[in-house]
DNA sequence: CTGAAAGCGCTAACAG
DNA sequence: CTGTTAGCGCTTTCAG
């Protein structure tokens, strides 16, 4: 079928290895052979067969991203496109593909790592996010296999990953507003087995209490990353008698989902209530009002984990390295001043 | 090292043939046999090399997708990360892997695709748009590998594709500014080698000349997808004697960066000018004003090109088709009505 | 119903 | 500097 090594070493009147060898550029290959080889290859439109390679080398230059849970929900948020869009400029630079797979439950996604781990169908993966006791990171470290976590392990301290400080994101954003003059500020996170959740909350907790104010549970809800969780979080705080003049979101669209609640029932912000999110995605810029919200360095974070990996995969680089992107916060209109 | 399929099928005193057959549930295997080699693999945690599989096999059950060129700019654009959780989700259910890879010019994006199909990483690849003489599509078309083009070609028309019907859309939206009592209606596209852009200038075109209003070439503008574009065609727009009381964007974005451009320069939208986009993302649902859109089902573009292409690959399914996915009007704020 | 043998396309010692 | 020889781990005729 199509034109192979052999082909070519037949018709240039050299071995397969010769071949191979100048493919590979190999050093002690004398010019001329080089040459008539490389001629004979263009002649015949040659190319490798990759997966033969792959076989042999056991490498196959591809690097591994597991969506977290469902490929579906995760995607609408632009967490995920915009650490996607950074893992693939860096590892294209790095002559690298990005190999996208997917569960539809946690046991489906550790299976797909598995597979891809055990089927060889990658050198090394990226996992976008950690839970409390995650068998996946358990499984690629026993393993020895090379991956990079974005986030932070709460069971391990080994590990390669990437990283903003979230408790001193969390703890700025809080600090802020208590600046401002709020002291009932509530907090809005993720499901709490999520480490990023559980550090923004230690954040939060941090700064009212070095600000000398009572740490209120009533003032603590576990969202989950859509509309309709926000709308709930509403509901509730709407029925407290107490209610907060501030909210800190653990994410922009969650602080667009609660601006948007707030709106329909008639309040406004930030005069009724301030609020701010994390991620300063488009959507923090465009919201109505604009969201005040942390930087994280999104797709930093993606090309800092690609290049951490395939440095890992090389053997150069570090086996262990804990990488802190730095944040920023941008404060902007649905954050304004407590009256 | 790791386990493989002869060192189960020792343990198990039966040949590496029979193992074969067991794991792809050949039905002359006995099931006495097959329980037996079945607990062994269990027991030596063996898993199959999908590498050395595929080399046999001549598929890897995984398809390709290449990023339209700066991976890094488009990646910005709400449209790709929308079709890209369709194509995954979609892919992951019909047990497919997405590989994703990108260039940094259009001459390294036809070498990742002749790459991607001839080094025999892919059973399938899709691509995310189409230049009006792309040889990409000449390459794969010729080489008859299996793709689904996301779009319109203009110079093959026997492709699988998945689309909208772009001319009828954009005939819709500005035929609907029409009827709100617009008469001067300007159109602002993306780059016009694209597909896209062409066709919705067709039907802008045809809407207004079906209304008896003259085309004008000033009420033309070539964006390109970003905000620094916006900004220019602002300018050149506020410099028309007679200006445009509405403009119809290729995109919500451009519609979002013109919003934003008049706003700086004093003037209020829709009431100094009606604007309306395509793609309804979610930034045109948090716009300042909410942002009328033309929606194009991208998430469904999405798994429908991937249902079709694996239907290609196992063939079954058609040799050649155009679906079309339908649109519908999203009508907001930021086109009221011409006063 | 199962085994033996050949081979997918390539690389990597080991010789020369 | 180049050729020979073994595989990588799996599937697949062809026999039995």
């Amino acid at each position: 079928m199509a034109v192979t090594i052999v082909d070519v070493a037949h018709k240039a009147g050299v071995s397969p290895s010769t071949v191979s060898r100048v493919i590979s550029n190999d050093s002690r290959i004398s010019q001329k052979t080089s040459r008539k080889v490389r001629k004979i290859m263009e002649e015949l439109g040659y190319h490798p067969n990759m997966l033969a390679k792959s076989l042999v080398t056991k490498t196959t230059n591809n690097i591994g991203i597991v969506l977290p849970r469902p490929a579906d929900e995760l995607f609408q948020n632009q967490f995920f496109s915009e650490i996607i869009r950074g893992i693939v400029t860096k590892a294209a630079s790095g002559r690298y593909d990005v190999l996208l797979t997917t569960g539809t439950n946690e046991i489906e996604e550790e299976q797909a790592v598995e597979r891809l781990v055990r089927g060889r169908n990658v050198d090394g993966i990226i996992l976008l996010s950690s839970k409390k006791e995650d068998r996946t990171i358990s499984f690629l470290r026993e393993k020895k296999f090379p991956f990079v976590l974005v986030g932070r392990s709460e069971q391990y301290s080994d590990l390669i990953s990437v990283d903003n400080d979230n408790v001193q994101a969390a703890y700025d954003v809080t600090r802020r507003l208590i600046q401002a003059g709020h002291r009932k500020i509530a907090f809005v996170s993720g499901p709490l087995n999520l480490t990023v959740s559980k550090d923004r909350l230690d954040g939060y907790t941090k700064a009212l209490y070095e600000a000398g104010i009572a740490v209120q549970a009533q003032y603590q809800f576990e969202g989950s990353f859509t509309m309709e969780s926000s709308e709930e979080v509403v509901q509730d705080i709407l029925k407290l008698k107490d209610r907060p003049t501030a909210i800190v979101a653990i994410d922009d669209l969650v602080a667009f989902g609660l601006i948007r609640s707030f709106w329909r029932q008639g309040l406004r912000i930030p005069d009724d209530c301030s609020i701010a999110g994390f991620n300063n995605t488009l959507i923090s810029e465009m919201c109505l009002p604009p969201i005040a919200s942390v930087d994280i360095g999104i797709y930093q974070m993606g090309t800092s984990a690609a290049q951490a990996l395939i440095q890992r995969i090389k053997g150069d680089g570090f086996e262990q390295a804990r990488i802190i992107i730095p944040h920023q916060l941008i404060w902007r209109e649905s954050a304004g001043a407590h009256s």
